[in-house]
RNA sequence: CGCGGGGUAGAGCAGUUGGUAGCUCGUCGGGCUCAUAACCCGGAGGUCGGAGGUUCAAGUCCUCCCCCCGCAACCA
């Protein structure tokens, strides 16, 4: 097939919010894509797939300050970082997009004017009560008892200019669009959550500029708003191959444009299903063609945080399993449409059972008797026998099981089919028991044609295997001395030249984990992540005056009875004894304590903090507990001897 | 009645338009010895969360209920 007419396949990952190192859910959208783009390839198409970073944002401002450097500064060092896992994992990216790359800035400026001059945006009025040190507006429904939400300060109506989109202008075109291309939205069950709960209802129009931060893409012609953090990400995709508003797009543009996949999470479909469909409608381009929100990868015992230490990082676990081991976990392990749940057994369990006993010991035991026999050269005789129809059946029906699985997304299951070939190749061995045809000098031709049998399978299964696992796929290959096919041929089994010859000294694949050595590097890997995170855990506080904490009124205070708040999740009604006084104080503590393990004990009360409503009952004060970030560890404040309560606590 | 996702063998999951309940791991037993104590075969183990209903037939469709997980509300 001639380059020039090969189809163009455009698929792009969303961008990685630049705040912080990715963990292995971030990445697993990375290999996903790769992973498909490799197959698109494979297929012939000529692929391009683009991921990056997306960069602005109040909360990157927030943490850049937070780390003493500037935005740029911050987002340069987060970028590299994500890019070096993204390497690392071997993600064939065709462009790796920032959206603090010059022209990507540039041309969200031209766009933002271009949809204002052309009327889609338009400056009007945010109207909310707005909250002064928290910079930020709420609606009447997001207050907590008339309060910030945040900070629990007063907020006060107030009025900001800002620029709006229209979105309902389009809403009805975007209707007909989704219901017209049942495939846009992936997987199915996600369109009519999109249409029933956002566009059915009636879009709000956008508000699509800021102007409570800086760390954004000015609007040129109006310099104190930045524009919204997801008009300038969506548009990456654009930008990323050249788009330009005013007519001058690049080639590549023309060719990729519209893209045929958007991999993305499910978290950020609506920005995908909705908000992007129309800023292209209003740009006057056509619509992607298909968006999938994949499930999320999750981690087992809890979620996932750096004091506990049992954040998983990509790099962390390729140091301890091979980088193609953690693509096979993350490819494999992911369902499509509910999320996956990742441990450490799990992946023990996969990669001592699939990788290192299914795959690693066929390709080594094959190699070993094709050597031992035949010193290593594999020929075809012709000897067949019927018991090899199976086995040839399943090795050239593989590769159009894996192109369905594929085509539907779906490649966790595409892997099982590969590996589904590993087994029968693993079954077939026993079933031709070449070692007993070896003691034989009569039966050497059908040996021969037995392992050449087992050579072809492998090989077929290895060329499948190359866009998930494409260092072990070479590996293979080449331990078997077989060259890469093109997938158009792998349905057709007798593609390995007779007569080669395989290495005389096989290499270990994938060594037998011991279950008892790695949980030693386990432990050792979360025990550096908590002694990290405990340095880091404590920026501190500003120094204050003795004045500042006298204002503190704190008191020993006597549980006198204590019950669970109805209809929460979290909060324990306490009745304490403050010397004479008898008061009411919720807390946040349902988790850790029953109402009987506090009763009768003595907590240390907030007693001149300012009463709040919760779950409707008034709260007068608060009793203090030590916890972690991620309160996954608590305990209540107590006293060392029995003391009165209503005693000051200084 | 906040929104959403789930409850299928010990664990993790598949089950398309309703038609004898499957896969991987583990477990027990057997086989084999080329190989990374690997590979192959077989067995045990499920009233498909519960209760009704539609149907010749329900894991699959309908109704109600229970439980779990996210997010949101309520962590002062």
């Amino acid at each position: 097939m001639c380059n020039c007419s090969r189809k163009p396949y455009y698929i792009t990952t969303a961008i990685a919010y630049a705040s912080g190192k990715p963990h292995i859910g971030n990445t697993y959208e990375a290999v996903l894509a790769d992973a498909i783009a490799r197959y698109k390839r494979y297929q012939g198409y000529d692929v391009f797939l683009q991921t990056g970073t997306d960069e602005h944002g109040q909360k990157i401002e927030n943490k850049a300050k937070d780390a003493g450097v500037t935005p740029k500064e911050y987002v340069d060092r987060a970028a590299a970082e994500i890019r070096r896992i993204w390497d690392l994992m071997g993600t064939s990216y065709d462009k790796f997009i920032r959206t603090t790359d010059a022209e990507h800035e540039a041309q969200v400026q031209k766009i933002f004017r271009k949809l204002y001059d052309q009327g889609d945006i338009y400056k009007g009025y945010y109207e909310g009560l707005y909250c002064v040190p928290c910079e930020s507006f709420f609606t009447p429904s997001q207050l907590v008892d008339g309060k910030c939400p945040d900070c629990g300060g007063e907020v006060k109506p107030a009025k900001e200019e800002a620029y709006f989109f229209k979105m309902s202008k389009y809403a009805p075109r975007l209707i007909e669009y989704i219901n017209t291309h049942p495939e846009f939205i992936q997987p199915a069950s996600r369109k009519n959550e999109m249409m029933n709960n956002f566009l059915l209802p009636g879009l709000q129009d956008l508000c699509v500029s800021r102007t409570t931060f800086k760390w954004g893409i000015p609007v040129d012609f109006d310099p104190k708003h930045v524009v919204y953090v997801w008009l300038d990400a969506l548009v990456n995709y654009i930008t990323g191959i050249g788009y330009d508003c005013d007519g001058s797009s690049s080639e590549q543009f023309r060719k990729f444009w519209p893209a045929d996949l958007h991999l993305i999470g499910k978290d950020i479909i609506r920005f995908h299903t909705i908000y992007w469909p129309i800023f292209l409608m209003a740009l006057d381009l056509p619509l992607p063609k298909q968006v999938f929100g994949h499930p999320w990868l999750l981690q087992a015992g809890g979620k996932m945080s750096k004091s506990k230490g049992n954040v998983l990082y990509a790099d962390d676990l390729a140091g301890l399993f091979g980088v193609d081991a953690v693509r096979f976990f993350v490819l494999h392990e992911m369902p499509f449409e509910n999320d996956g749940v990742i441990t450490w057994d799990l992946m023990i369990e996969r990669f001592n059972s699939d990788l290192a006993n299914t795959l690693g010991n066929l390709v080594n035991r094959t190699v070993s008797m094709s050597n031992k026999y035949f010193g290593g050269i594999v020929t075809s005789t012709g000897s067949s026998e019927p018991v090899d129809e199976d086995l040839k059946a399943v090795a050239a029906g593989t590769a159009g099981k894996v192109t369905a699985c594929m085509d539907a997304l779906r490649v966790a299951d595409a892997l099982t089919e590969i590996f589904a070939l590993f087994r029968r190749c693993n079954k077939y061995i026993d079933e031709t028991m070449p070692w007993a045809l070896a003691k034989d000098p009569g039966k050497a031709d059908r040996l021969s044609e037995v392992l050449y049998n087992l050579v072809e399978g492998i090989s077929i299964g290895a060329n499948l295997l190359k866009p998930f696992l494409p260092e072990t796929a070479e590996k293979v290959l080449k331990q078997l001395n077989a060259p890469e096919r093109e997938l158009d041929s792998l349905d057709v089994f007798g593609g390995y030249a007779s007569g080669s010859k395989v290495t005389e000294k096989p290499e270990i694949l994938f060594a037998r984990i011991d279950p008892a050595v790695i949980s030693v590097q386990i432990e050792a890997l979360e025990e550096a992540q908590r002694a990290t995170s405990g340095q880091k855990a404590e920026p501190g506080k500003p120094e204050i005056e003795y004045a500042d904490f006298e204002k503190l009124d704190l008191r020993l205070a006597k549980v006198t009875a204590c019950e669970e708040v109805k209809r929460s999740k979290k909060l324990l009604k306490l009745t304490l004894e403050v010397g004479s006084e008898t008061r009411t104080v919720v807390s946040g503590i349902k988790n850790w304590y029953k109402p009987e393990d506090l009763l009768g004990k003595t907590v240390v009360l907030v007693a001149n903090l300012k009463p709040i409503t919760l779950c409707g009952i008034e709260s007068h004060g608060m009793i203090l507990c030590a916890s972690d970030d991620a309160d996954s560890c608590l305990s209540a404040i107590t006293t060392m001897s029995d003391m009165e309560s209503g005693l000051k606590v200084r």
